[in-house]
DNA sequence: ACCTGAACACCGTTCAAGT
DNA sequence: ACCTGAACACCGTTCAAGT
């Protein structure tokens, strides 16, 4: 094999290597979460990707959480949000929620950071711009408004991280296949909760199929309509 | 400096070195996890504390995540339930979360493990249990009954995780008074909040105060009163 | 200002060897 | 069966040195 020596009119052959940026920096690590998930993503598995060495993200990131945070903003750019329109607020707000808690289980992994991080990212601070318009509009007391806001939040980070731990164990085991990954996994807790005696569990040995109902999505939005509704009954 | 002859009458003295076992090394655990936080446990840690190496640890224990569970359900084991009173199944509802959440908060790290356990633990199924009876013989449908106790879990232990995240972050930073982390930490977010611009963030700007309220407790209880009056509603 | 190599002080887990 | 020392394959972060 020869090697093709440089034709002369592609002239001073810029460095292969790529600057290094905070975006850049960001970008990288969004693409490992997504693709091998929290536990992959570390300083030194970026600056690989990179090709530099873990040193050099401190000049563009202060450490590791700061960057978590990032990545979580720039997904938080995924939701897309319209005008609040005060009459349908709890379709809206439903809507807002089901989307969001999509978002964060397209990119499992980040709800970590959801729920550690300060909403003061410009994605954050643009969400929660709308739902507190959304919520005032429609008559909320702006006290009542902002605990919702902050428990709607917790609520819909909550389930997706709670979903991103799942998602851990089932590739920690090597598997792939989320739907069967669940069904396996409920059907060991419904053997198990079907061996128990009885007497001193009636609870959970007669309704173990209720129990250990596989749908996450269903539990999602049961959870969310409790909470729609208790706004509901306190705002009439 | 001489040494004295062990005295006769004290006869076969045991070595010193206490004998591992499951129990002791879930105390050992939970005792670094409650004065150290969950950083600083570590297989490592916990073997260091009981004087030998880690790899002895994996005789009794099967990894780091099954630890972490016994740690959790030995914790739960705190919490305390009476029987259950349909007449008063909210507030009796409302009692036990309050409990539950004030437990977990009290080992601030296991929150982690309770957001990822199967409730398996001989302390998890009694709790479960008595949510069941409770919301059942209240009159609930099974299926909402064990839906309502699924996400209501899930809220408990995500604030308590929320919370645990906060309390890493201050001992991180080497702080010890939780009241004035979280004063100086809501803040800032307060200063940042009113630094933005008006025109763009007018609801942000407008309700600074109420949207950085520090009282932890009463937003855990704001949310937890949405979820049971959502519950009511369903059930009249 | 930005980047680097090398080092520090850690991890969880495995494995062959011991008792 | 239980315990061990040593090793493997990693971490996040710092720091002095380079450009």
């Amino acid at each position: 094999m020869t090697s093709v020596p440089t034709p002369p009119w592609r002239k001073s052959p810029k460095p292969v290597k790529q600057q290094l940026s905070q975006a850049l920096i960001v970008e990288t690590g969004l693409r490992i979460l997504d693709s091998e998930g929290l536990d992959a993503l570390s300083m030194r598995r970026v600056a690989q990707e990179l090709g530099t060495g873990p040193a050099s993200l401190y000049a563009h990131v202060s450490n590791k959480d700061e960057l978590l945070e990032l990545i979580y903003d720039l997904i938080l750019g995924e939701i897309e949000v319209g005008e609040p329109d005060p009459a349908n607020w709890k379709a809206q707000l439903r809507a807002y929620a089901l989307e969001s808690h999509q978002v964060l289980g397209r990119h499992a992994d980040v709800a970590r950071a959801a729920m550690s991080s300060v909403p003061t990212g410009p994605n954050a601070l643009r969400l929660g711009e709308y739902m507190m318009s959304l919520l005032i509009s429609a008559g909320m007391d702006p006290r009542d408004a902002s605990f919702t806001v902050d428990r709607l939040s917790l609520y819909i980070a909550g389930d997706a991280f709670e979903g991103s731990l799942h998602f851990a164990r089932m590739r920690a085991q090597g598997l792939n296949d989320r739907k069967e990954y669940i069904r396996n996994f409920v059907g060991q807790i419904k053997d198990y909760y079907q061996s128990l005696p009885p007497e001193q569990f009636p609870m959970l040995t007669t309704y173990v199929d209720e129990l250990t109902d596989p749908d996450g999505e269903q539990r999602f939005e049961y959870g969310l309509d409790l909470m729609i509704e208790g706004m509901a009954a306190r705002m009439k």
